[in-house]
DNA sequence: TCTCCTATGTTGCTTAGTCAACAAAAGTTT
DNA sequence: AAACTTTTGTTGACTAAGCAACATAGGAGA
């Protein structure tokens, strides 16, 4: 059905807990096309019927869960509440290519089939994230340019990383990488605090 | 309220064991009247109503939570599901004194003033638990003398021990205790398996 | 193929939990 | 003592979760 339910519902916070907790569980245990709708409700002991007033099916699921994830490695990071420094762009850009290796180490040997949702949410919410920088900076000319590109260097650069045999060490390899995505941003820096 | 709500129902159960946890925790942070129902929850994050539904106040939670405790003691020692010998009269001996002192020192200092509650509880599970005990032994006598009898031995030997300034070794001790209970019940042992 | 079985969505009705507001009791402060 | 703040129970209207039953879709196996 998925009639909108309300966020701040304290009964709507913990089913999705419930539900959240149990997928997790089950992904560390098994594969994600092993694991059915009636897997999640009965370890997070919902009724069927209460999944479905949430999430659309177990991929609106898998959705949500990354998406989840990854916004959590950007708040524990304080980056949504600062604005544009060459420091934080660093620490961005950082984040992005520990969560590509998190992935595929914590999971199991299902990643594959999913990169492509991840590589949606990721892009999404750094793009999210780049915006709301630039608009912080007031600056002349349209945000949604330089913060596409910087998004999809961004992502680039870390799955190329994240992907490479012999991986560099990491820090390194971000030193390498920042003035390649801060080109795009540098420019309106001076107005920036 | 307390309008008698469905033990069953899985909502039930979850709002119960949110309001039994933080309640466990509340007690091992600060003294019972110190703690009020907003405290408990709000640690457990249900409304304040809801908490109603389920307990008449904070004492009938106090009440259900040394029941609840007690109970799990017994069961986790599979006293209630089987039948009267020596050993698991020892057994059951032994699980009262262990539960006497393990309440004086996992929660605060505050224990004196629940101790009548706590008396009560235990003295009612462990006659319920006699009873079934000796009706298994199908003997010819009421059952409820003799597990009146040893219910109140059991108890006053227990906190008698517990309150000892130096207390003997528990396995002795119940070593001691056991003939002087247990001659209230053996007279119906023969008949048992 | 046909059957069996399990998982999926969906539905109408019931029950539990939420919320806000209230009056009244119990502590606190001054 | 009076004025205050906090906690307590209780209420009624509303929303979410549970349940059972259904139709359907897919796989697994004879």
């Amino acid at each position: 059905m998925l009639s909108k339910l309300n966020d701040q519902d304290p009964r709507v916070r913990r089913t999705r807990q419930l539900i959240e907790r149990s997928f997790d569980e089950l992904l560390a245990e098994k594969n994600f096309d092993t694991i059915t709708v009636q897997d999640v409700t009965e370890k997070a002991q919902i009724n069927r019927a209460t999944f479905y007033a949430h999430f659309e099916d177990k991929y609106a699921l898998l959705d949500h869960s990354i998406r989840q994830k990854f916004r959590q490695e950007i708040e524990s990071r304080v980056l949504n509440a600062c604005h544009y420094t060459p420091e934080n762009l660093r620490m961005l850009i950082l984040t992005v290519c520990e969560f590509q290796v998190k992935l595929n180490t914590s999971c199991a040997q299902s990643q594959k089939q999913f990169s492509p949702l991840v590589e949606k949410q990721i892009k999404e919410q750094v793009y999210e994230l780049l915006l709301v920088w630039l608009r912080k900076m007031n600056i002349p000319v349209s945000a949604e340019m330089p913060a596409t590109a910087a998004t999809w260097a961004i992502y680039g650069l870390a799955s190329y990383w994240s992907a490479s045999k012999n991986r560099p060490a990491l820090e390194t390899y971000v030193d390498e990488a920042l003035p390649l995505v801060a080109v795009n941003l540098n420019q309106f820096a001076t107005e920036a605090v």
